[in-house]
DNA sequence: CAGTGGTCTAGACCACTTA
DNA sequence: AAGTGGTCTAGACCACTGA
């Protein structure tokens, strides 16, 4: 049960201080909102689950049927939910179609689009640099485990990546083999760890290839590489994964669509 | 007036096609919504236009304030009109805000923004090439008027670009003096042609400075450039302009935002 | 104060999926 | 046929802006 926008608007219209809500007004729609990303955070709802119908929900917050559609459709809006007409409302997962046109912006020259495979080239918990204490917002001494793997594309190497994570809060990924680590981390964070990803900001710049590069590149040291450095949030827009990518765009260019 | 939802939804259900909205079910709010995007095409409603009220426009149309409102709700969030309570609803402009938080998206190493200024290094009208002919969907044969920019941030070049859009489009484009080009080109368009520019597609990739970009940029060439290769659309999703941007991105990123 | 958009409700009916 | 989301309506009241 919510307060009802009517009492909050009351209550802000007196003089003293609607200590109720803090902050003054906030729509009930809203305050539902807050209320069904918290159960995605505490995992109440996980990815792939099914809500209950819209009355149902109505019914359980006291509000009414079109109140809660409101929430449901900015959520729907923001790729948290999934709604579909005779089926019923849904936690969004990061399924390959998701990963492919929505958080993967590498394509073709032709526009054609399609996953990278992943070999990993090593894993490591290890103490966090600064930089990662800094992105990550891990206290200082926090540990981090620290993936390197090579991606390819039809078969030819074309990004190198650096990955990094609390290692608290993925404390099982140590130990996994580094050979079942999938392709499709974020599905990993959802499935095991209940951390959903829904927001990245991805900064761009074209560097030069080192020694490193080159060789798992097999180009030539100083040509020109896209660097992608990724800080990927979680729905409570915590920092998850900090991600450094440096890619060959000879065959592929990274695509952003703006509007 | 609009065909109504319900006559549409029987039609559909009898066993004669019903030509008269062709292809089947259309939402009242999504006919409403062609007509009011056509009304922006058309120029009868011009950027930085304020709307008739939602009542008012229901009742224009013959249907309820609530759809109505779902349309200028649903073009709100494409961007293409501003609603501001008490107000009322405008159309979208590229005013300074928009162009630095939307359509510009290299930020200084500190996460600052500001625009860049330009100084123009050539305005031509001639021949396209038959990738501008590709890119800008235009007839064999056609012209296209190019101009060619240097951009500073901080007093420093930090990108060079080309631009080029149909000369038969922007006819009067070849004769405004080239110190008149203003910096925001897409505040022209809107202003002088009444073309709203509202989606971009941008293709990244990192390529090594030439000899021209390197004494623009006034760096050594081979060194590494971010390449933004830009497409821009106008609301009835026809190209509108090219632009190829080559940027130094020592002391920038080009920040793109998932979600 | 009048006018505008923002929130909320209640109810009817349509479209789609699944069983 | 039952259950779900999708569309549409009508009306009440709130919040904000500007004359």
């Amino acid at each position: 049960m919510v307060e009802t926008a009517k009492k909050t608007g009351k209550s802000r219209d007196a003089k003293l201080p609607d200590l109720s809500d803090g902050i003054g007004f906030r729509p009930l729609y809203k305050q539902v909102k807050d209320s069904f990303i918290q159960q995605m955070v505490n995992g109440d709802w996980r990815p792939g689950d099914k809500l209950p119908s819209e009355f149902e929900l109505a019914a359980r917050y006291g509000v009414s049927q079109g109140t809660v559609r409101k929430t449901l459709d900015e959520l729907a809006a923001q790729n948290l939910l999934v709604r579909q007409q005779g089926r019923g409302t849904f936690v969004a997962t990061h399924n390959p179609d998701r990963a492919l046109f929505h958080f993967f912006h590498l394509v073709g020259d032709d526009g054609s689009r399609q996953l990278p495979t992943s070999r990993v080239l090593s894993r490591v918990k290890r103490l966090a640099t600064s930089d990662e204490e800094k992105r990550l917002g891990l206290k200082p001494g926090s540990n981090v485990i620290c993936i390197e793997r090579v991606r390819e594309m039809s078969a030819i190497p074309v990004i190198v990546e650096t990955i990094a994570v609390s290692a608290k809060r993925f404390s099982g990924l140590a130990k996994v083999p580094v050979e079942d680590l999938p392709n499709n981390l974020y599905e990993l964070y959802e499935e095991k760890y209940g951390v959903i990803i829904y927001q990245a900001e991805e900064y761009l710049s074209a560097v030069a290839a080192d020694a490193t590069d080159a060789e798992h590149l097999g180009i030539e040291p100083g040509l020109p590489l896209q660097q992608i450095d990724r800080l990927a949030l979680s729905v409570d827009r915590r920092p998850v994964e900090w991600r450094m990518s440096r890619c060959l765009t000879t065959q592929h260019r990274y695509l952003s669509l703006i509007d």
